[in-house]
DNA sequence: TTGTATGCGTTATCAC
DNA sequence: GTGATAACGCATACAA
């Protein structure tokens, strides 16, 4: 094959895609260029659909890309971008300090997954890394110290001083932490706007004496619940909110007994009840040993939408779904802007969830 | 700064470190072999960890790292590897055509983990992608496409013709498959032997008369029921055995009163029952309205562990754990093994789960 | 054991 | 519009 008519003068290229060489032979700009008979700059316009190329050429070199099968090869176009003082088009999602519960929770499944989609979708990669404190600072992942990435999404937050040094060298956002932290860009579920709607909906089919049930994080709920209460006039009995707080691990304990105990000896008993997905399931024993049925004597309403906890329960439980995807995709998205423009306020964005009807709230 | 007593030659080069240029200015093996005095060889052989150096250059060449604080750029050494044959360090954890059940499950999460945890341990990275047939093929993630990755963990399967091709571009393992496909590495959970050590449990506990109970892909745990109650000599009585095949993504069909009904119509019921997690809570359910009690008048084991579950139920579940974390990383070990060496044939490799004592279980 | 020189695939610069 | 060429940071044949 005599290269003639081929602009280019590419004598000191050691092999070509057309000969051999061990055994690994790659297509490059190179032989596109080779091929299309142009230069190799023009290639590289073409790949990065710049404007400045005729038509005429353009039209060769993408029939040359492909004839050859070309395939770009991203790391040398990610190294060369990036001591470019660009971007390296990948970013981590972080897990820190995962404890046993969060592990088997099927929420970060969720956030991964939309975190995952809406970087794909710009076109970038989504590095997934997890990492506990007590692993030790020599077993930080060397994706971060290496700086390969340009920005993390964070579920969690290190605790010792390496570890928060390592996470601030990048623009991150926090993934629906449970106190949102100053200073930091988060995105989270707006429990007070989600179980306001929950109230509104009840109120909705008739409800007027709403007990609120909880043990765990629920101040920002309880917020909700009493503002909601208030704003619609409904029934604004302290009796009717049921709660204690307990270390999180612990969301074992599930005896919701005195909680009942304590709502139907209240004068007038709730016709409704609001709790979280798996507390329902205790609220549901509770009823059941003093023969009330759900929904037909109380309604009940879950939070947290565990798909296969909420159908599993008999009535399906109606509960509020946190949108854990979109609220993935939200911080996917809002770091993409932060990494665009490192300056600016912090934001901190909100999802207020969205009900899913299944057979647990009736209408009075 | 001279540097007269320095034995290289880079008069070539365009910037150094100590010189402002752009903004990004990083340290890189030249600078490193400049304030050691030695050559970039020496400086990317110790980086290599590679023997023939002197112990004194050595730690010439590690204080001056230490002093600029070095770090190596690894997407250019990514780059130098993968041009160089070798491997980009990079696997890819792939979950195709998740369904909206497994999206909400929380498996998965464990699954990742596991992976990520064993890929990091190697010292490379996990990248992590989402993907459905119904996306498009103009939507096959980049990496995949563009070669950057040694091989895939994969869970789920590609319908596609395209889908098929380029994911068997690369070595690769599947996670858990419903069924074993052959040819293929994978990884999977032994319920054949997950439910004998059920029924071994149980009997060792004094119960003769176990009854099976489930809705979907039941088949190898069936197997594994009657090889142990034949081995173990326990009842075989076929009325035991209580079973319907519904459509998968219809987990959500809850009811199971007729298995309860069929099971306390036989002339003597069973004092066990074993199914999965999310069938015990109708299960459950069915008993209660008879006036049956969880553990003292039946013995309920379930199937998966889902922690959430089990703990909110009344009594808590006894139930087995499918190891799923273990799952992940045995999967991303057999997988860097198969990149390490293509060729070979094909393994399955088994876990066969674990047993989590609560509360829904006596000894007779 | 150590250093020189060159290549990896791509893009940026600058001259035409 | 187009092309020649020098980087980018690292690794490695080959020479010494």
């Amino acid at each position: 094959m005599r290269l003639e008519s081929f602009p280019g003068n590419y004598e000191t290229r050691k092999h070509s895609s057309f000969q051999v060489y061990g055994e690994n032979v790659s297509i490059t700009v190179v032989d596109v260029a080779k091929k299309a008979t142009v230069s190799v700059t023009t290639v590289s316009r073409v790949l990065n659909n710049q404007p400045q190329v005729s038509p005429e050429r353009r039209q060769r070199v993408l029939a040359a890309m492909e004839e050859l099968d070309y395939k770009p090869n991203q790391v040398a176009r990610d190294m060369r971008r990036k001591t470019a003082g660009r971007k390296t088009g990948q970013i981590a999602m972080m897990l820190i300090n995962l404890d046993d519960y969060t592990m088997h929770t099927a929420f970060m499944m969720q956030y991964i997954h939309g975190v995952q989609q809406e970087i794909a979708e710009a076109g970038q990669k989504c590095i997934f890394v997890t990492w506990n404190d007590e692993f030790g600072d020599d077993t930080i992942p060397q994706i971060l110290l290496d700086g390969e990435i340009d920005g993390v999404v964070t579920k969690g937050f290190p605790c010792t001083e390496i570890g928060k040094q390592w996470l601030n060298r990048y623009p991150k956002i926090i993934l629906n932490p449970p106190v949102a932290p100053p200073d930091y860009d988060c995105v989270m579920v707006d429990y007070e706007a989600g179980i306001r709607d929950c109230i509104t909906y009840l109120a909705s089919l008739g409800h007027r004496r709403i007990a609120f049930v909880d043990m765990q994080m629920f101040h920002c709920k309880l917020l909700g619940y009493r503002r909601a209460v208030d704003e619609l006039g409904l029934d604004a009995d302290e009796g009717l909110i049921q709660t204690r707080d307990i270390i999180p691990p612990l969301k074992s304990e599930s005896d919701l007994d005195w909680a009942i105990e304590n709502l139907w000896s209240l004068s007038e008993p709730p016709t409704a009840i609001l709790s979280n997905d798996y507390y329902c399931s205790a609220i549901y024993h509770a009823l059941a040993e003093r023969g009330l049925k759900v929904p037909d004597d109380v309604s009940i309403i879950g939070y947290d939408n565990a798909v296969d906890h909420c159908e599993a329960l008999k009535p399906k439980l109606t509960s509020v779904d946190i949108e854990a995807v979109e609220l993935g995709r939200l911080a996917a998205k809002q770091l993409l802007d932060r990494i665009r423009k490192p300056q600016g306020s912090h934001r901190k964005i909100c999802t207020r969830g969205k009900i899913v009807e299944r057979k647990s709230v009736r209408k009075l």
